[in-house]
DNA sequence: CTCGTTTTTAACCACCATGTTCAGAAGTTA
DNA sequence: TAACTTCTGAACATGGTGGTTAAAAACGAG
């Protein structure tokens, strides 16, 4: 059978998730392949990563895709409902993502990617705080980290079992939107 | 001059926080000390992960035994106030704790300390819900996480010097209670 | 100043993961 | 079947890190 490069991606990201610092056997082993396959593929390890990581980037800079360029109506509940298919795009991406979080050597150069990539939201979310959709006694930047921040808070949450990602993705978006209180 | 615990623990916990993989000899350097002098205060590289954690935690639930044990009063204000507390007194112990969500080894032996440490604050959020402070129709657990997800964001703002302590503080309290929307 | 403790330097060992090579098995295509 | 590609298993070299040890050096208390 010939060895596709997402089955080695995917045991990857899997792996990598649980443990940064895993081995390539194991990442082999969790793929069903031999170490020396993923040679062929990626000549050296930081090559696998780079890889994974821009693979991962490119599913959510897709699922950006679907943030509106143009401004925002004036409607909350249309922005509301972007925000909420956005949010349930990205849900199934927490498995490949987790693993961005943890490693750090291309956490660091990859900030700017992530930054490139979120910048769709980033825009979104400023358009509709300048509209008066969203509380203007926060910066514009913490709005988006705290989405982002209960974003990893639901993947994690998925990833143990105690939420669905619909129900997941629900919450994310009622949190942000409207917090705790009744 | 006599090398205290403290200095090596703060540059392990520094070094730690941008590199989970970070070599003893980094630490060492970073505390301004030798690498065997490591390992006369501390056997193993292990050992010193693990009082690293250990003191980590032990910050944590010094802040959390501020969370008052007894039932909240049906006062909304009360709540906030000391959920406040908690939170600023929770902002300084960023640094010590961005170590703890990186590296997996320790994470996992440490999910039930972690779970330990933020048990009053979880207690203390379920009772307010039943109390008809909060919301009644998300999970408690996803309360408690999605204030430690804006926690972690704002302690990722803080560490990028994009916010200051206190104001950080405030805006994880107000967004975590009333959201994003005006 | 002197004694005793602590830190440092330096060398050394053992282990483990990365990366390479290659012969051969397995699978694919014609 | 035959030719070709891909995967595998093993063996090997290599480097870096953890951990140990012993002597020298710096330090602190008296």
């Amino acid at each position: 059978m010939v060895v596709k490069n997402e089955q080695i991606l995917d045991a990857a990201a899997e792996v990598l998730a649980r443990r940064p610092d895993a081995t390539l056997q194991s990442i082999a082993n969790a793929a069903g392949i031999s170490r020396t396959t993923i040679f062929n593929k990626y000549p050296t390890r930081d090559a696998l990563l780079d890889a994974l990581a821009l693979d991962t980037l490119m599913r959510i800079g897709h699922v950006m895709a679907q943030v509106p360029s143009e401004e925002p109506s004036g409607r909350l509940d249309e922005f509301i409902e972007t925000l909420a298919e956005i949010t349930a795009g990205l849900m199934p991406l927490g498995p490949r993502t987790t693993f961005l979080r943890l490693v750090p050597s291309h956490g660091n150069d990859l900030d700017d990617h992530w930054a490139d990539v979120a910048t769709p939201l980033a825009m979104y979310i400023g358009q509709a705080q300048a509209h008066g959709l969203l509380r203007g006694d926060q910066p514009a930047r913490w709005l988006v980290a705290s989405y982002i921040g209960l974003l990893f808070a639901a993947w994690d949450e998925v990833g143990q079992g105690e939420l669905g990602a619909t129900q997941a993705a629900r919450l994310v978006v009622e949190s942000w939107m409207s917090g705790a209180s009744r």
